[in-house]
DNA sequence: TCTGGGGTCCTAGGACCC
DNA sequence: TCTGGGGTCCTAGGACCC
């Protein structure tokens, strides 16, 4: 039995927990440059809020009906994401971590005669330690588990809390539930489906295994197996290591000089390069993008291009120098950069390092002492205490964020004050 | 002025091999 | 008239997720 705990509007009810004025009223969560929305109160919701609605145009709506909004204040929501999955793990050891908001338990060591009730007192220990509110769903797939989940949202008198066993009534339940709403199906499957009278989940379900493979590949039947109740989408406990790493951000308004694109490339692989030496990898690949905004008129232009390496490395001074020799081969003046990334793939473990002629080990040793280093001063004294050079000072690339509130549980000089 | 960021997996098609 | 067959590997693009 899978059961799936699923936090229930997760940026806003971080801010929430710090902020009680916020309970009851309409709060929304703006993506970085206080771009969109992109995470909203169910008073948000009611008041036809849509997932990425634009701020700057919904501003004096928002105003008008009192809507409370915050820019995304990720050190805060990665803080409250790692209690919530502390607490999940002492109920449950076994457990699969799938994005910032929701983890998947594999209840097979659970021994308890009703693990609906379980899953209750799970979500009621996740309220009160932590103050997130949660949804579970249990059901005998991960597919099944999503789908409970999202009924245990919908409907009040589940409280939260629904589980899909032998005795429910499966095809009442997915006749109920378009397409869409399936774990799986997105947009592309779902107008495929829609243009084959496809139009509930049921109907998704019943479908040829041959036709679903062949509109829907491989993935797509997966889904419909697990609807079935066969289990075939793997349950990962240990994360493995990424395979691609990269960093991007938008601009807050448009970037025209090299030097300024120099300065962000620069920040955005010591980023890169720190989650890369996080998970104890190397990379082979330095990839560069940069793109004009697609949304107005002037002329565009976008590119990426990249490096491979000589022999690995997660040396941040060596990463950057690549970086920008990439970033001078695909820059053209003249245009108005609207976004910038960069990307590692072909990445290695340290553990199965081959060692070439190109380097000496030593050399290689003084390099990974010194990132140890830099990456313990950061991670105590704060992000960026100490950074290459070449990430500029005044930074006029960096994203907006207007609307931040408080890394209350993550800096000492931001804790909440009690009166 | 202004439209997020970070990932994974699958497939078709081309290059290349013998 | 007449131009093989079987395979692997790589990549770009497209789908999906949160």
């Amino acid at each position: 039995m899978f059961c799936l705990v699923d936090c229930n509007n997760f940026y806003v009810s971080c801010e929430r927990v710090f902020n009680p004025k916020l309970e009851k009223k309409p709060v929304v969560v703006l993506s970085n440059n206080d771009g969109c929305v992109i995470s909203r109160s169910n008073q948000a919701k009611a008041l036809n809020i849509k997932m990425g609605a634009l701020y700057f145009k919904n501003k004096d709506f928002f105003k008008e009906r009192g809507v409370c909004v915050y820019s995304s204040n990720y050190p805060l929501y990665a803080d409250m994401s790692n209690r919530v999955m502390s607490v999940l793990k002492r109920f449950c050891p076994d457990i699969e971590i799938y994005s910032i908001d929701e983890a998947f338990l594999d209840f097979k060591t659970i021994y308890h005669k009703d693990l609906l009730l379980y899953a209750k007192e799970i979500k009621e220990t996740v309220k009160q330690w932590t103050g997130i509110p949660v949804s579970v769903g249990l059901a005998s797939t991960k597919t099944l588990a999503k789908a409970a989940n999202l009924y245990a949202k919908k409907n009040f008198e589940c409280q939260g809390a629904f589980e899909i066993n032998d005795s429910t009534d499966i095809e009442a339940l997915l006749s109920e539930i378009s397409p869409e709403d399936i774990w799986g199906i997105g947009k592309q499957y779902l107008s495929i489906l829609k243009a084959n009278n496809i139009n509930t989940a049921l109907d998704l379900r019943n479908a040829s295994d041959v036709w679903i493979k062949k509109n829907l590949t491989i993935s797509g039947l997966r889904t419909v197996w697990e609807l079935r109740g066969r289990s075939c989408i793997a349950f990962e406990m240990v994360s493995s290591p990424k395979k691609q790493i990269g960093c991007s951000r938008s601009f807050p308004s448009a970037v025209t000089k090299l030097s300024e694109l120099e300065e962000a490339v620069s920040a955005y692989v010591s980023a890169a390069a720190k989650k890369l030496r996080r998970q104890n990898s190397l990379t082979s690949y330095v990839g560069v993008f940069l793109l004009t905004n697609c949304f107005n008129d002037r002329p565009q232009y976008s590119n990426r291009a990249g490096l491979c390496l000589v022999e690995p490395s997660s040396y941040t001074p060596e990463l950057v120098g690549a970086a920008i020799k990439v970033l001078k081969v695909i820059f053209r003046e003249g245009y108005r950069y609207k976004k910038l990334g960069v990307f590692f793939k072909d990445i290695s473990s340290l553990e199965n390092f081959q060692y070439t002629f190109s380097k000496s080990q030593n050399n290689r040793n003084r390099q990974n002492s010194l990132m140890n280093t830099v990456d313990k001063l950061n991670s105590s004294l704060g992000t960026d205490a100490l950074k290459v050079a070449s990430q500029g000072i005044s930074q006029s690339w960096r994203m907006r964020q207007n609307k931040l509130s408080f890394r209350f549980t993550t800096r000492w000089s931001e804790l909440p004050v009690v009166k």
